[in-house]
RNA sequence: GCGGCCGUAGUCUAGCCUGGAUAGGAUGGGAGCCUGCCACGCUCCAGACCCGGGUUCAAAUCCCGGCGGCCGCACCA
């Protein structure tokens, strides 16, 4: 199988495959060859493939835990951000220790060695400066007293807004749960709310990083797809009662004092909520739904999979706890799908203080701000992951065992010979299973076995042949792209073998 | 953003050190022939020196800058 090569290049691999047959690319690299770095493409396959996972995700998680899907704009007033603190966590000003090249905030260095509070954010570069010289600020690694001039980091992409602009008073959102947030009151009056509310948003967000790497790891737009629970943290007897079917669930933490030896604890639901380490039953249920949702219906084995707890420093400014979902892969090593952060009341309370309107809300008569909690999957990772893990080879084929149901074309229809008879009949079946409403993919070139590899390569579970045998019987043959047996089928029966062919049935149990 | 390595068709690669005429090969792609089930074979076609500047009679090749890629550091709110 050629396993260890496998595991050295599987990252090359796939993005080459990608960009072969269409998943993902670059942007605009073939006319710009200077085009800035972290934006891509998804073509005609990675498209079908992303709105698969989408669509599953809403099937699955959005429709059956009773979320209200919302869309808010791309764009948000600068306000928005002075509220929920991400201002001040992305405009950086940095200095470098010219002796070890460590890098500092500016702001933390003068206030951690001189005990300086006040006014450090509306000083000038050179005020800054002029400090970080007079008092001998030293470099707490290296001790030395040399720093580079102040740069500034901006990770955020401002705009103005209206042709008179000249500040920036607006920026693109760095994650969608500002949007949520904002439209809470709103959302939860007109949907006539009631705790746990529930909210989804599918879509684009931004950030300006300083290294985008690894084609769909980092990116500057990227897309997410996040659920946000806002509840009484006092009350929450729902998630008591839903819970209780899951309590033996055996979730998979890497908890913080195992973070040397990478140990990773599998905990039952129950004793990860009894322990107190999960904090109440409902965040304890979406850490139990999210691995669920990742294994069973994603396709990635549980051995995969891992929540990584994450420690002061680590975590995001608006989170008191903070899991981040990893997956693992032998060269990539282990990547963040999912960050799952309690935000409290963060978020609220921050746009009350800033904006001055009351978002409390009326529980029994008693005013309470909801919490919030907040699974955030970065969609185009789980993209790159279920291709990467589905990427086979061995001495004859390259192919991907993508779980059927994600499968971008789900059957290909081939004339086993480009014979006009063949052909005629072929197309005709094309359009049979159109009309049945599958994803049909039709080719006549080349030889049959060539045609069987271009779709293993896309990872088309089916492959429908139809031959001499099918001009005087009726019957056709279907290939499995996985074991690459085939059985034959009436036509008749055809679209609801494939049918359940394609949500796992084998091609054994089609023929009894 | 710093340091190291690197940048030739969609992909992989030869040529670069030591400057020289239509930049070679493989694979993939298109058109056709052949073909009774797993990348057969044959014919034809299209496809590249990351961008800009410099040195030179002459630059894929040497020099400088930019952009990009990988790895490490930092960053990842």
């Amino acid at each position: 199988m050629g396993e260890q090569i496998l595991k050295e290049e599987l990252f090359e691999k796939v993005t080459s495959l990608a960009e072969r047959r269409g998943f993902f690319w670059q942007s605009a690299r073939t006319l710009y060859s200077d085009a800035p770095a972290g934006y891509w493409v998804y073509g005609p396959l990675g498209t079908l493939l992303k709105r698969k996972i989408t669509d599953i995700w809403r099937k699955e998680i959005v429709f059956k835990e009773g979320a209200l899907e919302i869309e808010t704009p791309l764009t948000l007033p600068i306000k928005v951000f002075k509220a929920s603190g991400h201002l001040e966590h992305f405009f950086d000003k940095l200095t470098e220790c010219r002796k070890c090249h460590t890098r500092f905030r500016v702001d933390k260095l003068i206030e951690e060695q001189c005990g300086v509070k006040e006014n450090l954010e509306g000083m000038s570069d050179e005020d800054l400066m002029r400090i970080l010289i007079e008092k001998g600020v030293r470099c707490p690694r290296c001790r030395a007293s040399n720093w580079t001039e102040i740069k500034h980091f901006n990770l955020m992409f401002t705009l103005q807004v209206g042709a008179d602009a000249i500040e920036p008073n607006a920026a693109l959102r760095p994650e969608t749960t500002q949007g949520s947030v904002v439209e809470f009151r709103k959302t939860y009056m007109v949907s006539r709310g009631k705790l746990p509310f529930i909210l989804a948003q599918v879509g684009r967000v931004f950030r300006n990083e300083i290294s985008p790497r690894r084609a769909l790891i980092r990116m500057r737009e990227f897309q997410q797809l996040e659920i946000h629970i806002f509840f009484d943290p006092d009350n929450t007897s729902d998630y008591d009662r839903k819970l209780k079917p899951l309590l033996n669930y055996k979730l998979r933490f890497l908890r913080k004092e195992d973070r040397e030896t990478g140990k990773i604890s599998e905990i039952t639901a129950r004793e990860a909520l009894e322990s107190g380490y999960t904090v109440n039953s409902l965040i304890t249920y979406w850490l139990v739904i999210y691995q669920k949702f990742f294994n069973e219906v994603i396709g990635i084995p549980a051995e995969r999979l891992r929540y990584r707890e994450l420690i002061e420093g680590e975590k995001a400014h608006y989170a008191l706890v903070h899991w981040d979902l990893e997956v693992y892969t032998e060269d990539l090593g282990w990547v963040e799908l999912v960050n799952n952060a309690y935000r409290t009341d963060h978020d609220l309370s921050g746009h009350q203080k800033v904006s001055g309107v009351d978002l409390s809300v009326d529980v029994g008569g008693r005013k309470l701000m909801p919490h919030l909690y907040e699974p955030s999957i970065g969609l185009d990772r789980v993209v790159y992951h279920v291709l990467a893990l589905s990427y086979r080879e061995d001495v004859k084929r390259v192919w991907l065992a993508l779980p059927r149901h994600l499968a971008p074309i789900e059957v290909a229809v081939f004339p086993l010979l480009s014979k006009d008879e063949l052909i005629f009949r072929a197309k005709q079946i094309r359009d049979l299973l159109k009309s049945e409403g599958f994803h049909v993919f039709y080719d006549e070139k080349g030889s049959i076995g060539r045609r069987y590899r271009r779709m293993d390569e896309v990872g088309t579970p089916a492959c429908v042949t139809v031959d001499y045998q099918t001009l005087s019987d009726g019957t056709v043959t279907l290939r499995d792209r996985d074991t690459m047996n085939q059985v034959r089928l009436r036509l008749e029966e055809l679209p609801r073998a494939l049918r359940r062919f394609l949500s796992g049935a084998s091609l054994e149990e089609l023929v009894e």
